[in-house]
DNA sequence: CGTCCTCCTCTACAGATGTAGAAGACTCTA
DNA sequence: TAGAGTCTTCTACATCTGTAGAGGAGGACG
Protein backbone atom coordinates (compact mmCIF):
# COMPACT_ATOMS: atom_id res chain seq x y z
CA UNK A 1 0.00 0.00 0.00
CA UNK A 2 1.33 3.38 -1.06
CA UNK A 3 0.36 4.97 2.23
CA UNK A 4 2.44 2.58 4.31
CA UNK A 5 5.33 2.77 1.90
CA UNK A 6 5.36 6.53 2.38
CA UNK A 7 5.06 6.25 6.15
CA UNK A 8 8.00 3.85 6.23
CA UNK A 9 10.13 6.21 4.20
CA UNK A 10 9.18 8.96 6.63
CA UNK A 11 10.30 6.84 9.56
CA UNK A 12 13.69 6.26 7.99
CA UNK A 13 14.06 9.92 7.19
CA UNK A 14 13.26 11.00 10.72
CA UNK A 15 15.71 8.47 12.10
CA UNK A 16 18.50 9.56 9.79
CA UNK A 17 18.01 13.30 9.63
CA UNK A 18 15.70 14.20 12.48
CA UNK A 19 12.31 15.88 12.37
CA UNK A 20 13.85 18.67 10.36
CA UNK A 21 14.54 16.32 7.49
CA UNK A 22 10.90 15.32 7.30
CA UNK A 23 9.49 17.24 4.34
CA UNK A 24 7.02 16.11 1.73
CA UNK A 25 9.55 16.25 -1.07
CA UNK A 26 12.27 14.51 0.90
CA UNK A 27 9.90 11.62 1.59
CA UNK A 28 9.07 11.42 -2.11
CA UNK A 29 12.74 11.10 -2.97
CA UNK A 30 13.45 8.63 -0.17
CA UNK A 31 10.58 6.39 -1.24
CA UNK A 32 11.51 6.68 -4.92
CA UNK A 33 8.12 8.10 -5.76
CA UNK A 34 7.36 10.99 -8.10
CA UNK A 35 7.28 14.43 -6.54
CA UNK A 36 3.90 15.24 -5.06
CA UNK A 37 3.03 11.72 -3.95
CA UNK A 38 3.56 12.33 -0.24
CA UNK A 39 1.70 15.59 -0.45
CA UNK A 40 -1.24 13.78 -2.04
CA UNK A 41 -1.48 11.14 0.69
CA UNK A 42 -0.70 13.44 3.61
CA UNK A 43 -1.78 16.88 2.57
CA UNK A 44 -0.51 18.77 5.58
CA UNK A 45 2.69 18.27 7.47
CA UNK A 46 0.76 17.53 10.62
CA UNK A 47 -0.96 14.68 8.80
CA UNK A 48 2.42 13.39 7.69
CA UNK A 49 3.77 13.39 11.23
CA UNK A 50 0.69 11.70 12.61
CA UNK A 51 0.88 9.23 9.76
CA UNK A 52 4.35 8.03 10.52
CA UNK A 53 3.70 7.92 14.24
CA UNK A 54 0.58 5.84 13.68
CA UNK A 55 2.60 3.45 11.54
CA UNK A 56 5.19 3.15 14.32
CA UNK A 57 2.50 2.43 16.86
CA UNK A 58 0.90 -0.27 14.69
CA UNK A 59 4.11 -2.17 14.20
CA UNK A 60 4.79 -2.25 17.92
CA UNK A 61 1.64 -4.09 18.85
CA UNK A 62 3.00 -7.60 18.92
CA UNK A 63 6.47 -7.27 20.44
CA UNK A 64 5.64 -7.14 24.13
CA UNK A 65 4.33 -10.00 26.35
CA UNK A 66 7.18 -11.88 28.05
CA UNK A 67 7.50 -15.62 28.45
CA UNK A 68 6.67 -16.41 32.13
CA UNK A 69 9.40 -19.04 32.31
CA UNK A 70 12.14 -16.65 31.28
CA UNK A 71 10.96 -13.14 31.98
CA UNK A 72 14.37 -11.50 32.05
CA UNK A 73 15.53 -13.32 28.96
CA UNK A 74 12.49 -12.46 26.90
CA UNK A 75 12.57 -8.84 27.95
CA UNK A 76 16.26 -8.71 27.09
CA UNK A 77 15.55 -10.15 23.66
CA UNK A 78 12.81 -7.61 23.07
CA UNK A 79 15.08 -4.73 23.98
CA UNK A 80 17.81 -6.14 21.81
CA UNK A 81 15.44 -6.34 18.88
CA UNK A 82 14.60 -2.68 19.37
CA UNK A 83 18.29 -1.88 19.25
CA UNK A 84 18.59 -3.81 16.01
CA UNK A 85 15.67 -1.96 14.48
CA UNK A 86 17.56 1.20 15.12
CA UNK A 87 15.64 3.47 12.80
CA UNK A 88 12.26 2.60 14.19
CA UNK A 89 13.44 3.13 17.74
CA UNK A 90 15.14 6.42 16.92
CA UNK A 91 12.00 7.60 15.17
CA UNK A 92 9.98 6.60 18.23
CA UNK A 93 12.16 8.79 20.46
CA UNK A 94 11.80 11.68 18.04
CA UNK A 95 8.06 11.16 18.17
CA UNK A 96 7.99 11.12 21.96
CA UNK A 97 9.86 14.39 22.08
CA UNK A 98 7.51 15.78 19.47
CA UNK A 99 4.52 14.67 21.53
CA UNK A 100 5.66 17.14 24.17
CA UNK A 101 4.47 20.05 22.05
CA UNK A 102 1.96 18.17 19.92
CA UNK A 103 -0.28 16.25 22.35
CA UNK A 104 -2.39 14.44 19.74
CA UNK A 105 0.59 12.21 19.18
CA UNK A 106 0.39 10.85 22.71
CA UNK A 107 -2.94 9.25 22.06
CA UNK A 108 -1.76 7.82 18.75
CA UNK A 109 1.14 6.07 20.42
CA UNK A 110 -0.75 3.30 22.16
CA UNK A 111 2.17 2.92 24.50
CA UNK A 112 1.01 1.31 27.66
CA UNK A 113 4.36 -0.14 28.72
CA UNK A 114 3.66 1.08 32.21
CA UNK A 115 0.67 -1.17 32.63
CA UNK A 116 2.67 -3.94 31.04
CA UNK A 117 5.49 -3.45 33.48
CA UNK A 118 3.09 -3.23 36.39
CA UNK A 119 1.63 -6.54 35.33
CA UNK A 120 5.08 -8.08 35.21
CA UNK A 121 5.89 -6.68 38.61
CA UNK A 122 2.69 -8.15 39.97
CA UNK A 123 3.52 -11.47 38.43
CA UNK A 124 6.81 -11.52 40.25
CA UNK A 125 5.19 -10.86 43.59
CA UNK A 126 6.35 -7.37 44.34
CA UNK A 127 4.66 -5.77 47.30
CA UNK A 128 3.95 -2.43 45.63
CA UNK A 129 3.42 -3.42 42.00
CA UNK A 130 2.23 0.00 40.97
CA UNK A 131 5.45 1.63 41.99
CA UNK A 132 7.69 -1.30 41.14
CA UNK A 133 6.17 -1.31 37.68
CA UNK A 134 7.00 2.35 37.24
CA UNK A 135 10.58 1.75 38.31
CA UNK A 136 10.88 -1.22 36.01
CA UNK A 137 9.57 0.78 33.09
CA UNK A 138 11.97 3.58 33.85
CA UNK A 139 14.86 1.20 34.02
CA UNK A 140 14.00 -0.56 30.78
CA UNK A 141 13.48 2.71 28.95
CA UNK A 142 16.78 3.91 30.31
CA UNK A 143 18.59 0.77 29.29
CA UNK A 144 17.28 1.15 25.77
CA UNK A 145 18.12 4.83 25.55
CA UNK A 146 21.54 4.33 27.07
CA UNK A 147 22.47 1.66 24.58
CA UNK A 148 20.88 3.37 21.59
CA UNK A 149 22.00 6.98 21.84
CA UNK A 150 23.68 7.39 25.21
CA UNK A 151 27.17 6.59 26.35
CA UNK A 152 26.48 2.88 26.00
CA UNK A 153 26.07 3.18 22.25
CA UNK A 154 29.80 3.52 21.77
CA UNK A 155 30.91 1.08 24.45
CA UNK A 156 28.38 -1.73 24.67
CA UNK A 157 28.27 -4.95 22.66
CA UNK A 158 26.84 -4.96 19.15
CA UNK A 159 23.05 -5.32 19.14
CA UNK A 160 21.77 -8.55 17.70
CA UNK A 161 24.60 -10.64 19.10
CA UNK A 162 24.39 -13.23 21.86
CA UNK A 163 26.66 -11.07 23.95
CA UNK A 164 24.32 -8.14 23.66
CA UNK A 165 21.37 -10.19 24.85
CA UNK A 166 23.43 -11.62 27.72
CA UNK A 167 24.49 -8.16 28.81
CA UNK A 168 20.93 -6.91 28.68
CA UNK A 169 19.63 -9.94 30.50
CA UNK A 170 22.01 -9.40 33.41
CA UNK A 171 20.78 -5.83 33.70
CA UNK A 172 17.12 -6.81 33.47
CA UNK A 173 17.52 -9.52 36.11
CA UNK A 174 18.87 -6.98 38.50
CA UNK A 175 15.95 -4.68 37.83
CA UNK A 176 13.45 -7.49 38.37
CA UNK A 177 14.66 -8.37 41.86
CA UNK A 178 11.94 -7.47 44.39
CA UNK B 1 26.56 38.78 26.48
CA UNK B 2 24.53 38.77 23.28
CA UNK B 3 25.87 35.38 22.24
CA UNK B 4 24.65 33.64 25.38
CA UNK B 5 21.36 35.47 25.28
CA UNK B 6 20.83 34.11 21.79
CA UNK B 7 21.89 30.60 22.77
CA UNK B 8 19.45 30.65 25.68
CA UNK B 9 16.62 31.71 23.41
CA UNK B 10 17.58 28.87 21.08
CA UNK B 11 17.39 26.39 23.97
CA UNK B 12 13.89 27.52 24.87
CA UNK B 13 12.81 27.35 21.27
CA UNK B 14 14.10 23.83 20.81
CA UNK B 15 12.40 22.74 24.01
CA UNK B 16 9.08 24.26 23.03
CA UNK B 17 8.94 23.62 19.31
CA UNK B 18 11.58 21.02 18.59
CA UNK B 19 14.57 21.24 16.29
CA UNK B 20 12.24 22.24 13.51
CA UNK B 21 11.39 25.47 15.28
CA UNK B 22 15.02 26.45 15.49
CA UNK B 23 15.50 29.05 12.75
CA UNK B 24 17.56 32.19 12.80
CA UNK B 25 14.58 34.45 12.59
CA UNK B 26 12.59 32.56 15.21
CA UNK B 27 15.46 32.96 17.65
CA UNK B 28 15.58 36.68 16.91
CA UNK B 29 11.92 37.00 17.77
CA UNK B 30 12.18 34.81 20.87
CA UNK B 31 15.09 36.82 22.21
CA UNK B 32 13.41 40.12 21.38
CA UNK B 33 16.30 41.12 19.16
CA UNK B 34 16.13 42.76 15.74
CA UNK B 35 15.98 40.48 12.74
CA UNK B 36 19.39 39.39 11.60
CA UNK B 37 21.01 39.29 15.02
CA UNK B 38 21.14 35.52 15.31
CA UNK B 39 22.36 35.22 11.77
CA UNK B 40 25.20 37.60 12.57
CA UNK B 41 26.38 35.67 15.63
CA UNK B 42 25.82 32.21 14.20
CA UNK B 43 26.14 32.54 10.47
CA UNK B 44 25.18 29.01 9.54
CA UNK B 45 22.53 26.83 11.06
CA UNK B 46 25.12 24.28 12.02
CA UNK B 47 26.89 26.96 14.02
CA UNK B 48 23.61 27.83 15.71
CA UNK B 49 23.00 24.23 16.72
CA UNK B 50 26.52 23.78 18.02
CA UNK B 51 26.18 27.07 19.82
CA UNK B 52 23.14 26.10 21.84
CA UNK B 53 24.53 22.66 22.59
CA UNK B 54 27.76 24.18 23.84
CA UNK B 55 25.77 26.48 26.08
CA UNK B 56 23.84 23.51 27.47
CA UNK B 57 27.07 21.65 28.16
CA UNK B 58 28.61 24.61 29.96
CA UNK B 59 25.69 25.04 32.31
CA UNK B 60 25.77 21.40 33.32
CA UNK B 61 29.28 21.41 34.66
CA UNK B 62 28.52 21.98 38.30
CA UNK B 63 25.42 19.94 39.01
CA UNK B 64 26.90 16.48 39.48
CA UNK B 65 29.03 15.24 42.42
CA UNK B 66 26.89 13.61 45.11
CA UNK B 67 27.23 14.06 48.85
CA UNK B 68 28.90 10.86 50.19
CA UNK B 69 26.71 10.89 53.30
CA UNK B 70 23.47 10.88 51.33
CA UNK B 71 24.21 9.55 47.88
CA UNK B 72 20.67 8.55 47.00
CA UNK B 73 19.22 11.77 48.33
CA UNK B 74 21.63 14.02 46.49
CA UNK B 75 21.19 12.13 43.24
CA UNK B 76 17.43 12.36 43.66
CA UNK B 77 17.67 16.09 44.21
CA UNK B 78 19.83 16.49 41.11
CA UNK B 79 17.35 14.58 38.98
CA UNK B 80 14.49 16.56 40.42
CA UNK B 81 16.28 19.79 39.54
CA UNK B 82 16.60 18.59 35.96
CA UNK B 83 12.87 17.94 35.91
CA UNK B 84 12.28 21.46 37.15
CA UNK B 85 14.51 22.94 34.47
CA UNK B 86 12.32 21.28 31.96
CA UNK B 87 13.38 23.26 28.92
CA UNK B 88 17.05 22.66 29.38
CA UNK B 89 16.51 18.95 29.83
CA UNK B 90 14.20 18.68 26.84
CA UNK B 91 16.72 20.56 24.73
CA UNK B 92 19.41 18.17 25.91
CA UNK B 93 17.40 15.19 24.71
CA UNK B 94 16.83 16.88 21.37
CA UNK B 95 20.56 17.46 21.16
CA UNK B 96 21.37 13.85 21.97
CA UNK B 97 19.06 12.67 19.23
CA UNK B 98 20.61 15.20 16.89
CA UNK B 99 24.08 13.96 17.77
CA UNK B 100 23.11 10.67 16.18
CA UNK B 101 23.38 12.20 12.73
CA UNK B 102 25.72 15.06 13.58
CA UNK B 103 28.63 13.53 15.48
CA UNK B 104 30.47 16.77 16.26
CA UNK B 105 27.81 17.39 18.88
CA UNK B 106 28.92 14.36 20.86
CA UNK B 107 32.28 15.89 21.60
CA UNK B 108 30.70 19.21 22.52
CA UNK B 109 28.48 17.60 25.12
CA UNK B 110 31.07 16.91 27.78
CA UNK B 111 28.73 14.33 29.20
CA UNK B 112 30.74 11.86 31.19
CA UNK B 113 27.93 10.67 33.44
CA UNK B 114 29.10 7.14 32.85
CA UNK B 115 32.44 7.73 34.52
CA UNK B 116 30.60 9.60 37.24
CA UNK B 117 28.28 6.70 37.82
CA UNK B 118 31.15 4.23 37.74
CA UNK B 119 32.87 6.26 40.41
CA UNK B 120 29.74 6.20 42.53
CA UNK B 121 29.42 2.47 42.04
CA UNK B 122 33.02 2.00 43.12
CA UNK B 123 32.44 4.16 46.14
CA UNK B 124 29.62 1.90 47.22
CA UNK B 125 31.78 -1.20 46.92
CA UNK B 126 30.20 -2.94 43.98
CA UNK B 127 32.17 -5.90 42.72
CA UNK B 128 32.03 -4.97 39.04
CA UNK B 129 31.99 -1.17 39.12
CA UNK B 130 32.38 -0.83 35.37
CA UNK B 131 29.18 -2.70 34.69
CA UNK B 132 27.34 -1.53 37.76
CA UNK B 133 28.13 2.03 36.74
CA UNK B 134 26.66 1.44 33.32
CA UNK B 135 23.49 -0.01 34.83
CA UNK B 136 23.21 2.87 37.26
CA UNK B 137 23.61 5.40 34.49
CA UNK B 138 21.00 3.63 32.42
CA UNK B 139 18.59 3.58 35.31
CA UNK B 140 19.08 7.23 36.16
CA UNK B 141 18.71 8.29 32.53
CA UNK B 142 15.61 6.19 32.31
CA UNK B 143 14.15 7.62 35.48
CA UNK B 144 14.66 11.13 34.14
CA UNK B 145 13.23 10.32 30.72
CA UNK B 146 10.30 8.45 32.19
CA UNK B 147 9.32 11.33 34.41
CA UNK B 148 10.02 14.05 31.84
CA UNK B 149 8.41 12.76 28.66
CA UNK B 150 7.39 9.17 29.30
CA UNK B 151 4.35 7.72 30.97
CA UNK B 152 5.52 9.07 34.34
CA UNK B 153 5.14 12.64 33.18
CA UNK B 154 1.38 12.44 33.49
CA UNK B 155 1.22 10.28 36.60
CA UNK B 156 4.16 11.13 38.84
CA UNK B 157 4.35 13.85 41.50
CA UNK B 158 5.06 17.44 40.51
CA UNK B 159 8.78 18.12 40.10
CA UNK B 160 10.26 20.46 42.66
CA UNK B 161 8.12 19.18 45.51
CA UNK B 162 9.25 17.18 48.52
CA UNK B 163 7.13 14.31 47.31
CA UNK B 164 8.89 14.26 43.98
CA UNK B 165 12.29 14.06 45.63
CA UNK B 166 11.08 11.34 47.98
CA UNK B 167 9.71 9.30 45.12
CA UNK B 168 12.94 9.66 43.18
CA UNK B 169 15.03 8.84 46.21
CA UNK B 170 13.22 5.57 46.74
CA UNK B 171 13.91 4.63 43.15
CA UNK B 172 17.55 5.64 43.33
CA UNK B 173 18.09 3.71 46.55
CA UNK B 174 16.88 0.59 44.89
CA UNK B 175 19.21 1.14 41.97
CA UNK B 176 22.16 1.69 44.26
CA UNK B 177 21.82 -1.64 46.05
CA UNK B 178 24.82 -3.84 45.14
C1' DC C 1 -18.05 0.72 -26.34
C1' DG C 2 -18.81 4.78 -23.31
C1' DT C 3 -18.93 6.65 -18.78
C1' DC C 4 -17.74 7.16 -14.16
C1' DC C 5 -14.65 6.89 -10.43
C1' DT C 6 -10.44 6.35 -8.12
C1' DC C 7 -5.69 6.74 -7.96
C1' DC C 8 -1.68 9.10 -9.39
C1' DT C 9 1.38 12.83 -11.33
C1' DC C 10 2.43 17.41 -12.39
C1' DT C 11 2.57 22.34 -11.88
C1' DA C 12 1.86 26.65 -9.38
C1' DC C 13 2.61 29.88 -5.82
C1' DA C 14 2.89 32.34 -1.43
C1' DG C 15 5.64 32.37 2.31
C1' DA C 16 9.67 30.82 5.11
C1' DT C 17 14.62 29.87 5.48
C1' DG C 18 19.82 30.00 5.11
C1' DT C 19 23.32 32.89 4.09
C1' DA C 20 25.88 36.92 2.59
C1' DG C 21 27.30 41.59 2.56
C1' DA C 22 26.47 46.73 2.92
C1' DA C 23 25.92 50.32 5.88
C1' DG C 24 25.26 52.49 10.23
C1' DA C 25 26.13 53.02 15.42
C1' DC C 26 29.13 52.65 19.00
C1' DT C 27 33.64 52.37 21.70
C1' DC C 28 38.15 53.00 22.73
C1' DT C 29 42.61 54.90 22.09
C1' DA C 30 45.86 58.28 20.66
C1' DT D 1 38.60 65.33 18.78
C1' DA D 2 39.70 62.14 14.98
C1' DG D 3 40.25 57.66 13.49
C1' DA D 4 40.30 52.67 13.69
C1' DG D 5 38.16 48.80 14.93
C1' DT D 6 34.26 46.32 16.50
C1' DC D 7 29.42 45.47 17.23
C1' DT D 8 24.77 45.81 15.45
C1' DT D 9 21.08 46.33 12.16
C1' DC D 10 19.12 46.12 7.67
C1' DT D 11 18.37 44.42 3.11
C1' DA D 12 18.83 41.11 -0.67
C1' DC D 13 18.26 36.81 -2.90
C1' DA D 14 18.41 31.98 -4.24
C1' DT D 15 16.38 28.01 -2.55
C1' DC D 16 13.25 25.14 0.02
C1' DT D 17 8.68 24.10 1.99
C1' DG D 18 3.67 23.61 2.67
C1' DT D 19 -0.37 23.34 0.38
C1' DA D 20 -3.70 23.41 -3.36
C1' DG D 21 -5.79 22.13 -7.55
C1' DA D 22 -5.84 20.72 -12.56
C1' DG D 23 -5.56 17.14 -15.38
C1' DG D 24 -4.35 12.30 -16.93
C1' DA D 25 -4.13 7.05 -16.69
C1' DG D 26 -6.38 3.10 -15.90
C1' DG D 27 -9.80 0.03 -14.27
C1' DA D 28 -14.86 -1.20 -13.11
C1' DC D 29 -19.18 -1.38 -14.61
C1' DG D 30 -23.16 -0.50 -17.29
Amino acid sequence: MRRDLIADAAIDLVAEQGMRGLTHRAVDRRAGLPEGSTSAYFRTRKALVEGFVARLANQEQQDIAPDPDDVAGSIARTIDSWLVERNRTLARYAAMLEATHHPELKSIMAHSPREQATAIAKMLGHEDPERAGAHLTAFLEGLLFYRLVGAGSTVGPTPGTEESVRDLKAAVEKALRP
